[in-house]
RNA sequence: AGGGCUAUCGCCAAGCGGUAAGGCACAGCACUUUGACUGCUGCAGUCGCUGGUUCGAAUCCAGCUAGCCCUG
């Protein structure tokens, strides 16, 4: 009796070829498109071009309305984020709780036991019994941050097919198959902001809550401008500030507070402690003592060692053994240990 | 009407006789499952106009034009 599995098909290459793997690897595939935002699914072509994959492979696909847990997760989430001068990171939590949470237990319903995605990652069992996710073996196409949030029951039935492979050799797979996606550019991942201004977004579903434009400070409090509103900046941001200074300047500090937005140089950015939140551990079940690991804190910051402990209930310190540049509240930071990931939190305003 | 000040890229702005900084904005590229962020590249053949002085002027001089300010 074979097992039976949904795969999430966005209408790319990687989801359609990992849909073939699976098929190939004898299980009994169904292709799911999740609609998250918007009449067509968001992307125009998402569900017709996966419809198609599903053709050629001759497995049966159904489009899902995911709108409602997407509006009320992931949407909601992002706006509030914003609103509090934070910087969401709607990908980490739209995986963990619509890509995988929503889908699961709709694959349930369809006999499946397993979900299948994508992505450009591997998902492992490790000696102590738990499961964690692991760099792709591409090390140039590595997914693995925005998986961090991933519960162990999660990653125990989940497929990444693809994660076996190097993005080449994906492509050539979806040739030889004559898979119609195969030349199709990466990164057509449904966005729930159609013009993708996200700050134009807020303003339109949040109208009444925006506290409107502030002043641009600087750390001294001196006032050097108008900003257009706390929620069109993000900690490290050059562009966009409109600031005639004579020379580049950075937002080092968004204070909701006050409605202002701090100014200041670039090495102002570079910091060697951050303090986060929302702990969640993967490959242990949680951090008795400190420990050395390497942490991402953006989602393509190259990484860089710290020691992580605990000091608090739900509260870690990171200290960098060399300075990351602009650590931003509401971002997630991964901790890994070796190829898989250990764990990982959101970082929150760190008190130097 | 008289006096003063200013005119340099779409915007802010350096320059003070030696052959046009920088920033903003904009565009292109790179990166990217946050099309956040970041990084890179391009962006005044010319300095309000007309003459003059000088080997050489955006820089000095004269006139003109425009704007701002002050005094009638």
């Amino acid at each position: 009796m074979k097992e039976r599995v949904v795969v999430g098909m966005s209408g790319g290459v990687d989801s359609s070829v990992a849909a073939l793997l699976l098929k190939e690897r004898g299980y009994d595939v169904i292709g799911v498109t999740m609609q998250f935002w918007g009449e067509g699914c968001g992307g125009s072509s998402a569900a017709e071009d996966a419809e198609k994959v599903a053709g050629i492979l001759e497995i049966p696909h159904y489009v899902m309305d995911f709108r409602e847990v997407f509006l009320r997760e992931v949407v909601d989430y992002f706006t509030r984020e914003y609103l509090q001068g934070r910087t969401p990171n709607p990908c980490v939590v739209c995986n963990r709780r619509v890509k995988w949470e929503a889908l699961l237990e709709r694959s349930r319903q369809l006999g499946a036991e397993y979900i299948a995605t994508g992505h450009y990652a591997r998902i492992d069992r490790l000696e102590n019994g738990r499961y964690a996710v692991r760099n792709s073996v591409t090390a140039e196409k590595d997914q693995t941050y925005a998986l961090y949030n991933l519960t162990q029951e999660q990653l125990k039935r989940t497929l990444m097919p693809v994660g076996e492979y190097e993005k080449a050799r994906i492509r050539e797979i979806a040739r030889e198959a004559g898979l119609p996606v195969a030349q199709k550019p990466d990164s057509q991942e449904i966005c729930f902001i159609p013009d993708h201004d996200y700050a134009g977004f807020i303003e339109r579903t949040a109208r009444e809550k925006l506290s409107g434009p502030g002043n641009f400070v600087t750390r001294d409090g001196r006032v050097l401008g108008r900003h257009r509103g706390i929620s069109h900046y993000t900690i490290g941001q050059r562009r966009g500030l409109e600031l005639p200074m004579g020379h580049r300047v950075f937002v080092t500090e968004i204070r909701p507070e006050t409605n202002e937005v701090v100014v200041g140089e670039n090495e102002e950015l570079f910091v060697d402690r951050a303090v986060c939140t929302d702990l969640h551990f993967m490959s242990i079940e949680d951090l008795p003592s400190e420990r050395r690991v390497r942490a991402k804190i953006r989602y393509n910051h190259a990484g860089e060692f710290c020691t992580v402990k605990k000091i608090g209930e739900d509260l870690a310190e990171c200290r960098f053994e060399g300075k990351v540049r602009a650590v931003t509240p509401g971002q997630a930071v991964v901790f890994y240990d070796g190829e898989y990931v250990l764990g990982g939190g959101t970082l929150c305003q760190a008190r130097p």
